[in-house]
DNA sequence: TACGCGATCGTG
DNA sequence: ACGATCGCGTAT
């Protein structure tokens, strides 16, 4: 079943990004379905400096982040990568959940073929994740919460074991904030 | 218009 | 540990 606005509603940021640390991430593709269990996330605020969205301070890039929950904000960083968002909070407010890492569970022929072969690491990083995925910025903005829409969230049967709570990767400002939420393991 | 810097990845 | 690579945001 498709995850709907309910699962956002009245829901803190960092609260999404643990919520959705089990969740399925599908994506029907031309060639095929692809799905994948979300392990690992990271919640990011406006209150936040190292937020694209800190300060409230709304730019081109970033709009998409103040609109209403479960839109995607993709941007593009490091001259190569795709990172994939999910707009949370009320409409307004400049929050995300970034989604790091999953596990592939259908598709993965075609993740590999998207990950130029790489068959090892599939989708284990935000730009990892976006390649196997195909996200780009023509994905920039869509409504998962769409029920027309070709990607969206599925409750699963994946429990994690045990929830871990870490610092957040690759930032050099709020370094401290421990809003990086990640499984080991699940059970089914 | 110019410039410095990344919410990264793969290799070494 | 480090280089690749380029759009975005801030400053001029």
């Amino acid at each position: 079943m498709k995850l709907e606005i309910d699962f956002f509603k009245n829901k803190s940021t960092l609260k999404l990004a643990k919520d959705l640390i089990g969740v399925l991430l599908v994506y029907e593709t031309d060639e095929g379905v692809l799905k994948g269990i979300i392990n690992e996330t990271e919640a990011y605020t406006q209150d936040d400096e190292s937020s694209h969205s800190y300060g409230a301070k709304k730019t081109k890039r970033n709009e998409i982040m103040f609109g209403r929950a479960g839109h995607l904000y993709i941007y593009f960083t490091y001259g190569m990568y795709y990172c994939l968002n999910i707009v949370s909070g009320e409409d307004g407010i400049g929050e995300a959940v970034l989604i790091r890492s999953i596990i592939p569970i259908e598709g993965e022929k075609i993740m590999i073929k998207n990950r130029s072969g790489n068959f090892k690491n599939i989708a284990n990083g935000p730009g990892k994740l976006c390649q196997a995925y195909l996200l780009n910025k023509n994905l920039n903005g869509m409504d998962i919460l769409d029920k027309n829409s070709k990607i969206y969230l599925e409750y699963s049967n994946y429990v994690p074991e045990k929830i871990f709570q870490t610092k957040r990767i690759g930032i050099s400002k709020g370094k401290e904030l421990e809003w990086r939420f990640f499984a080991k393991s699940f059970k089914n």
